[in-house]
DNA sequence: ACCTGAACACCGTTCAAGT
DNA sequence: ACCTGAACACCGTTCAAGT
């Protein structure tokens, strides 16, 4: 007299956390940004908005729960191989936070609006453990983990934006590279003699060395007044 | 025979795009980032929503242009008094930016909004041509100006997160900083020991020296590898 | 305990119609 | 040329009611 408990398969479709985020991150990298609605989320798993707010508290929550899933997958996989040197670890964490970016645009906003939360923690942790490795006085750890993480997050975020903008004019990364510098170029030389100036490398240069050489830009600049914390 | 001539009289209080862009900063000011809505906006300016449309493209537009009106602003007064190097002038850049964002905290997310727009680029001019002065190789200014962008609007955006932390708390800014330590201080130190070892800073340090203090540590990055532009 | 889905109080944007 | 305001197609969130 075999019983079915009903409650079991109910269990294995039921909703949970990890399903809604899981089916966030799918609505995101499929519609970008504005993909993720509580509407679409509930049609996806085959439920009414409100059983959303069972598990979740709301859409800030929804929006840093997604982040931190992939926040901390990729600090994983870019630590994943050991490195000699604490440099070469900060060097591993830039790289695999630009490439997520660059693959994910929507993570630049949904990090941004995350500020202060568990995602960004998770990221400024690592850098931290990373910069306390490299021996500078105390009193520049602070300034080093923070100056390096709003580089990392800045310098990826306006890498995706310029993704995203070649994804609407649905160009190559190349021409609309170009593109952006024409209209760089077009700007008054009186107005924008900087800017105008440098257009033309905006469409020649490799972003991604050119960003992972900022770290060690920055790292420079820790060791060559490192003797004097204030 | 004197005539009145009412078109006149009607352009007086009649729709601009400096009146509308001048409306949307009030409201932003009193009701923060969720105070921009068009429906709002024309109660203000006495109209209906579907008038804005005439001199604004939609919402983008619209908060685009209302960040370079207080950009403009800014780099106006940051650089009004002239000072002796181009460090100096980058020092005032940056302090400009950092008590704007301070002041108006949801400048940070309508920065973030308009990336590659106009008022990203002043900035970015401004500080181009600031480093243009420092003598650096051409190599390096590019990276020299986006580094520093970055970190400056960085910075202040993280700032101004907590700022609005400690509005909600209704707490001053020093008790709400404690709090946000004592929060970090709470972090399992087995999972964040750099973050839980510097909690006990967030609470005690000068924010706006230590960011101002961040742009020469990027300066002296920069000189220090000055020699070898890639 | 967990889910449903209608309802509430909003949005940005459009557009026929006015002046 | 410029403005009006109703209408359209959405939002996030709540909550009585179900199982």
């Amino acid at each position: 007299m075999k019983k079915i408990v009903p409650s079991r398969s109910k269990r294995e479709d039921s909703l949970s956390r990890d399903k809604i985020v899981e089916a966030s991150i799918a609505l995101l990298d499929q519609h970008g940004d504005a993909g993720l609605t509580f509407r679409a989320l509930a049609a996806e798993l085959q439920t009414g908005p409100g059983a959303l707010y069972w598990h979740m508290e709301g859409k800030a929550d929804l929006v840093i729960a997604a982040c931190d899933a992939l926040m901390t997958q990729i600090l994983a996989s870019a630590l994943a191989t050991p490195q000699d040197t604490p440099e070469a670890e900060l060097h591993a964490i830039a790289a695999g936070i630009y490439d997520a970016i660059d693959q994910r645009p929507w993570l630049a906003s949904a990090l941004t609006q995350s500020t202060g939360g568990m995602p960004v923690i998770r990221l400024f942790e690592a850098i931290g453990q990373r910069v306390s490795a490299l021996g500078l006085p105390d009193g520049r750890q602070w300034q080093a983990a923070s100056t390096l993480l709003h580089y990392i997050l800045g310098v990826s975020a306006q890498n995706a934006a310029i993704s995203v903008f070649a994804k609407q004019l649905k160009l190559d990364r190349q021409t609309s590279l170009e593109e952006a510098a024409s209209v760089w170029a077009a700007l008054d030389p009186r107005d924008f003699p900087f800017s105008a100036a440098i257009a033309g490398r905006l469409a020649t240069h490799d972003d991604r060395q050119d960003f992972v050489d900022g770290v060690d830009l920055i790292l420079a600049g820790l060791r060559a007044t490192g003797g004097t914390a204030r």
